[in-house]
DNA sequence: TGTTTGTATCGCAATATTACGATTTAATTT
DNA sequence: AAATTAAATCGTAATATTGCGATACAAACA
């Protein structure tokens, strides 16, 4: 025991949860707020933007990319990340459809 | 270390992140969903619905109370379980502003 | 070629999450 | 009061995440 049961769901709510889970740490929303205010940055820019070591920043930066939302591209001696904006609309609709419309009356209980 | 370090983060991004981690698991997805199209149930449909045992469930459920997004009230021998409308909306809010606008060109990097 | 610079990866420790059987708790029913 | 029913909690095992120092790697530069 201990690890997710994914077979018990539908893709679509495996879908909805990693991306989630994507975005389910700080550091992460700081990278991706980063990100979008100013457009493109390295790993070291993050590095004292964060506060954290740099192995912890180079690690969410992974995980954010392995989940597709963003992408690196390398620039010299650096790696220059940017938003995916096609993977970010996405992920910009799926939350939107989930959190569509909930029954506005509210007190069922 | 291995515990995340909150401090370094804004309220906001703490805020973000701690929803994102309520919803970071199919099976709380899948919850709610079920919760919005049945706009109620009580803990044993959801045992019936999810495939989880009756105490990984009440565990899900507890998440999702203490994220505020559901709420509970006794219902005789069971418990009436519902969408928590205000918090919904906050949720909603909250990622749409987040989602918001991105750099619609793209091509950074 | 050797050095510098910026990132990624490895290895490890601390902590958190997921899952479930067993038990407890609380309200109803007999 | 005893039995039943539904849910919560406890205890524990397996797995995942977070964080960082140390090291490896790759590109630019001397």
């Amino acid at each position: 025991m201990g690890a997710t049961k994914t077979d018990l769901f539908t893709k679509q709510q495996n879908d909805i949860a990693n991306m989630a889970k994507a975005i389910a740490h700080p550091a992460r929303i700081a990278i991706l707020q980063y990100l979008v205010k100013k457009n493109a940055c390295v790993c070291g820019d993050l590095v004292d933007e964060l506060g954290l070591a740099q192995a912890t920043t180079s690690q969410h930066l992974k995980e954010l990319k392995n989940a597709g939302v963003i992408q690196g591209t390398i620039e010299g001696v650096s790696v220059c990340y940017c938003i995916n904006p096609k993977v970010w609309k996405q992920y910009k609709e799926l939350f939107n459809s989930f959190f569509k419309d909930v029954s506005p009356q509210g007190d069922c209980c």
